[in-house]
DNA sequence: ACCTGGTTCCATGCAATGCAAGATACCTGG
DNA sequence: CCAGGTATCTTGCATTGCATGGAACCAGGT
């Protein structure tokens, strides 16, 4: 997906994205610690939620001043030091309960999208 | 829910909703018109997309804005007459392109809350 | 006639969020 | 010493869900 693309499709996946980004950057920190770019390059390779540091790093900031996530330096071998973030109790927390309210979520929408919408009971 | 529910599962399902809510909305209309407190009552019997007339009725109004939908009004029974919302060819068209992109995305964060997420190949 | 309640519509202001654009700093290699 | 890649962060804007409040129409009781 080339930058500047304003087509419908891009509108809708930009739309989705809001809300959810934000568990899905807890979700990619559950089994290790993780660095920005790092993030922006998994969310990437997702397809679907790729999306760009402008959205990334004030989100970052947000699970930091909400004890989410804490963050420690830590030098790198080619570049400057990376700032790695790691879920909190907080954040676990946090994310277990996206993954408790999701699959409602998902199959609502599914429902709306898939089921016939006819009369609402004309005998009334 | 009661009113005034701000417990993490609210504030969970309510990012959710953003850019998901306008999609559903077109997708009751697909079959036939619907009225603002029909289209509200739907929305609450789903669950999971409970929302108020605060929200409905600016994004309805977003939708008349942008052409999507188109509007008449018709006599009730027993109330006030009613504002009907009907998909115009460019309500459809959304429609249809979010029916096209959502998989995708429900898929991806899916995938995020169930695969671990192990070092990003230490072989490096 | 009056008032109460139900139904239906809408507007205003706030807070949260994704994003484009730009700024800063570190390290390596020519 | 400077160019390029890596990495972090800030600022300002547009969008959007939502709480709150208001207005209009109708039916039924007193």
């Amino acid at each position: 997906m080339e930058p500047g693309d304003s087509t419908k499709q891009a509108r809708a996946a930009a739309q989705l994205r809001k809300g959810v980004l934000e568990y899905c950057v807890l979700a990619l920190m559950r089994d290790r610690p993780r660095y920005g770019v790092e993030l922006l390059q998994a969310l990437e390779d997702s397809g679907a939620l790729a999306t760009s540091q402008g959205t990334v790093y004030p989100l970052l900031s947000r699970l930091r001043r909400d004890d989410l996530v804490t963050t420690t330096w830590q030098e790198s071998v080619s570049g400057p030091p990376r700032r790695y973030y790691a879920l909190t109790d907080s954040g676990r927390a946090a994310l277990d309960e996206f993954t408790r309210v999701w699959p409602g979520f998902r199959n609502a929408v599914d429902a709306f999208l898939t089921t016939p919408h006819p009369s609402t009971g004309d005998l009334v």
